[in-house]
DNA sequence: TTGTAAGCGTTATCAC
DNA sequence: GTGATAACGCTTACAA
């Protein structure tokens, strides 16, 4: 019914009404009325089936109540984890997420940054490896995993202390010699931590250990090879791995298993990420957790309060240690 | 530089570039200007970093080159794929893409489809499960896995032709008496399609077979205790089993081998969906698989084409069948 | 308290 | 081709 094809204005609310636009407007902006016209306006808005159009009144009021995600993509756990908590938290707060995929592809990146100071969102949370990530200063922006400028905010898990609590564990486990691999992106960010706490506490401890990095753009293969060549006389040099993803511990427990090397008798296998499996709800391997929720809760919180509050330019979230099975508990 | 905190519009590029405001706008809607003209205008834009303010055009164009997706969750592989791969088909598009996840409440999705009138989308792209979605006739809605009514595109796997190939596959490969199993929502769907696709190929062939249906609000319990009711003299009473998710498919050969029963040497068990693992890129079993990135695709191309053309009310898109280890292939 | 009117930034319609 | 001017739907002083 009513003319169909073209949504009622205010005005035609005000004329359902009998009462002036101003009167319409305060109603739908909890603005004290009348209570006679605000019966009335509110009968006639569902008259009508009247909604305010959100263009108008952002357009109005410079404030749009959408947050952008940026985030490579949805294809790996984490980050879809990361991308439902963001969401879910923004909706909570009266927000609209929408979503940009990049797939790692700095050059994508920014032309997300474009396209989102074009649209006028009121803010934007990225997971990024561009980097010189150019971004708005009036563009409030929170940054995930990666340290970007001394003035935009950067929330994380507390990658060095999961990489200490990792040596920690695997020592206490009885490793005597244990090994850190990390395979991930050439561009510097906060997961490289990982390895530094590792690293450091081997050293404060003064426990024998190894470490090596690998470049994820040439795939797997070096990692395999690695192991291959750390493997003489049926044992491994190492009795324990420290892979910087749960993704490589599984790659590289399965390698290790084909060579005969059985974990976690022979070696001790602890991830980070803190994925599980979907059918189980298992963990894929011992792991340092990641707090997801938090994150996405509190790149959420700085986000929407950065106009108000300052906050220190880096959060980091505390993570916890759990058993998989790929460790001798 | 440039008074920051205030975004130049269309006038300040008009003013510095020393040309009437309607001269703006057409360089930037590409219509025709005088090459000079042109030139001044871009040049000008540049010079104070100009950006069309896409609330100013949506409110006037009534289009917003967005759209918004609404999802039970994306902490599931399938939703989260299906939600990349839109999210990429859309910005292909220039479309962009909000973003809503309702858990599979019911009232969380109406929550949704209210807001989303009230925030002027172009359209949008719905998985749900509410009984009675009441969506506004103006509103382009393309419903993925689920028929919503006559004049409501939907678009989704051949659930029925797969659920046939199952249990082709299955008999194929030497099962006598293969079982449908099924765990999903209690509201119809498209997804049922499955179970009848396997029963009516079963019927049609004379071959002798089993279904059960539970509803996953209970819990996945049932279906172990139905397992367990099958299970005597050492042996299971069905020597396939065709699963209505790669999940069940998971959870059942689990409780089959700590059952004693061996998959797929004594039963063989395909599931659908065709879900890979993140770390090895394997299929988690033998399965049906639905072309994600073609449902994205598809329905990203109909909601985008619905004003012009019109499309049959339903769209299934071919699934294939892929041996993942828990067929004896 | 209620009504009026002036914009917000853009696009589209016309005279020039 | 160019350049005033009137909408688009809403908010907000300000006047009544």
């Amino acid at each position: 019914m009513s003319k169909t094809g073209k949504a009622p204005t205010m005005k035609d609310v005000a004329r359902e009404a009998g009462v002036a636009l101003g009167t319409v407007s305060k109603v739908f902006n909890d603005i004290p009325v009348g209570e006679s016209y605000r019966l009335k306006v509110e009968e006639a808005a569902r008259r009508l089936g009247y909604r305010v159009n959100s263009y108008a009144r952002g357009l109005r009021a410079d404030k749009t109540y959408t947050v952008a995600l940026i985030l490579p993509s949805l294809d790996h756990p984490f980050f879809a984890l990361l991308a439902d908590h963001i969401c879910v938290a923004l909706n909570k707060h009266n927000y609209r997420m929408v979503l940009d995929i990049t797939k790692s592809d700095p050059h994508a990146e920014m032309r997300c940054i474009r396209m989102i100071e074009q649209d006028k969102v009121d803010g934007v949370i990225g997971l990024t490896y561009a980097e010189d990530l150019q971004v708005d200063e009036n563009l409030p922006y929170v940054s995930i995993d990666r340290f970007i400028g001394a003035n935009i905010p950067c929330v994380s898990s507390d990658n060095f202390g999961g990489g200490r609590i990792a040596a920690e564990r695997l020592t206490a486990l009885g490793c005597r010699r244990p090994l850190f691999l990390r395979l991930g992106s050439d561009v510097p960010g906060e997961t490289d931590k990982r390895g530094a706490g590792f690293v450091t506490y081997c050293q404060i401890n003064g426990v024998d250990f190894g470490a090596q990095r690998f470049i994820d753009r040439h795939g797997v293969e070096p990692v395999y090879d690695f192991l291959e060549a750390c493997y003489r006389d049926g044992k491994l040099d190492y009795d324990g791995i420290f892979c910087s993803t749960d993704l490589l511990a599984c790659q590289v427990i399965r390698r290790l298993r084909q060579l005969g090397v059985r974990v976690p008798e022979d070696v001790q296998v602890i991830g980070f990420d803190g994925l599980r499996r979907p059918d189980t709800g298992e963990y894929y391997c011992s792991t340092i957790v990641q707090p997801i929720q938090q994150v996405a809760e509190t790149a959420v919180y700085i986000l929407l309060n950065s106009a108000s509050d300052q906050f220190p330019g880096f959060m980091s979230l505390p993570v916890t240690y759990a058993p998989g099975g790929t460790t001798r508990e």
